[in-house]
RNA sequence: CGAGUUCGCCGGGCGGUCGCGGGCGCAACAGCGCCUGAGGAAAGUCCGGACUCCACAGGGCGCGGUGCUGGCUAACGGCCAGGCGGCGCGAGCCGACGGAAAGUGCAACAGAAAGAUACCGCCCGAUUUUGGGUUUUCCGAUCGACGAUUCUGGAUUGGGCUGCGCGCUCAAUCACAAAUCCAGAAUCCCAAGCCCGAAAUCGGGUAAGGGUGAAAUGGUGCGGUAAGAGCGCACCAGCGUCGCAGUGAUGCGGCGGCUCGGCAAACCCCACCGGGAGCAAUGCCAAAACGCGCAGAUGAGGCGGCCCGCUGAUGCGCAGGUAGGCAGCUAGAGCCUGGCAGCAAUGCUCAGGUCGAGAAAGAUGAUCGCCUCGGGCCGGCUCGCCGGCCUACGACAGAAUCCGGCUUACAGGCGAACUCGAACA
RNA sequence: GCGGGUGUGGCUCAGUGGUAGAGCGUCUCCUUGCCAAGGAGAAGGUCGCGGGUUCAAAUCCCGUCGCCCGCU
């Protein structure tokens, strides 16, 4: 896991994430975000967190684990934009694992999505948009 | 060349860049380097095992599974070989393929009857009724038997009284007709015998035929019979038994008595197998909180190397074991090549080589370049070849303790053997 | 990992091997000035799918697909 990018695991985050959260629907995948207690403006210690959720309405396991792996190497390409103090879930739809979807589609949803949730810093570096 | 069958195999390749899981090394604070990282089905979870825990003297009842034979295997509902039956011209494919004279049950509709029966029919006998045919010719004797009709001839004649007759009495011109009687002839009838039937009823024989049904007590032919029937014979099917071949299923042959229905993926019977749960098993370590014990304002504990000093209410131990962590956890009935045994499945304390994932909100991804196979489009055109362009968006699908099978899904492609058909030789 | 249930007309459900049914809904007609209610009638079915057993399968057996629900 790079610096500044950590990962939500427990029910209990999630649960918190959906109480106190905003939700917002898209396309291909749902976003979910809820801020943390503001300790400390430092990515060492308070990156941002980020949890997957597909559920098996997907289908099974073969497109259940490409939904992950897309939105998840999406995350990786904007994690630099990313804000500390933000538990974020991210929710597959049905869109995703239709044939013809690529990586491209999927960032473009997920920027619009952090967007509309007013969540997403400003481009720091060139090379995060090129990829 | 076309159509097909069986078996085996592949499931794009090479290389950049950015990432992810695991291992090792260096560092030990972020990190760096090297190695490594999905499948033939990893799937469905339909069977069988390994492994772990629990239960367990033995027996009975019950429940579940399997079901031709032999073999293989750790085991199996798997595999191999064989038998039998079915399908296919064939290569081949398919088959829960033990038992219906142990018992209980089921079979709609139709049909007489669906396990023990006889509707129609066929045949025999008896009784009653009835139809038809034929004989009763000649001679002699006897005797006609009741008639009917027609013809011919002859005779008689009415009414009343009376039981009938004689008789009495009354009436009457004759004849014909009519009636009655007698004789003869013809025809018919009748009778008797024989033959051929018909109908009804009763008694018996039969299961060949008809018809119903998915299915009706072997099939075909010849004989046989009152009609028929394995009643007899031949062949086939089936049963039993004997002999031979085979480990066996079974096959072949002989003999015998003569035919005993179907359904057990209906209950069931027989034989064999099966204790239960599952890696979220199980074992170890073990926060917080709870419980018990001990110490504690006569000072627990902390600060500190110690004393002093400051602070001032908890501290320690034990047990269970939650969150969590570790083990189980990946080197095994392992894989590859060869040898030997075996038809084969498979086996071998045979030889050599080899290590190929171990996650836990659960790692395999993203992107770029080149090549190649298939595909698509366009053009040429000798009509099945050539050239150009575009395309890895080009199958099913993702390990979760491991292994052996089964089943299911699968773009496209490769190889081998065999079968059928066509052409050529 | 281990197990259970279910699939039948548009909807909710019955169905015991022998012609697939009920209620609601739909359509037509009657009734009413009109509508509702009521009455009469009609249409509508690959019984999830593929095999097998049987004379005959929605029903029995095997496989497969979808949906729902438990336990650890």
């Amino acid at each position: 896991m790079p610096a500044g990018l950590g990962r939500l695991r427990s029910a209990e985050e999630f649960e918190r994430v959906k109480r106190e959260g905003g939700y917002w629907r898209g396309r291909l995948c749902a976003l979910n975000a809820a801020r943390r207690a503001i300790t400390q403006d430092d990515w060492q210690t308070n990156p941002p967190k980020v949890g997957y959720i597909t559920p098996r309405r997907l289908g099974k396991a073969v497109h259940r684990n490409r939904a992950r792996r897309l939105l998840r190497e999406s995350v990786r390409l904007l994690a630099g934009r990313l804000p500390p103090h933000w538990d974020i879930v991210l929710i597959a739809q049905r869109e995703l694992v239709k044939p013809g979807v690529r990586m491209r589609d999927v960032q473009d949803e997920l920027i619009w999505l952090l967007t509309k949730a007013h969540i997403l810093m400003p481009a720091q570096t060139q090379d995060h948009n090129q990829i």
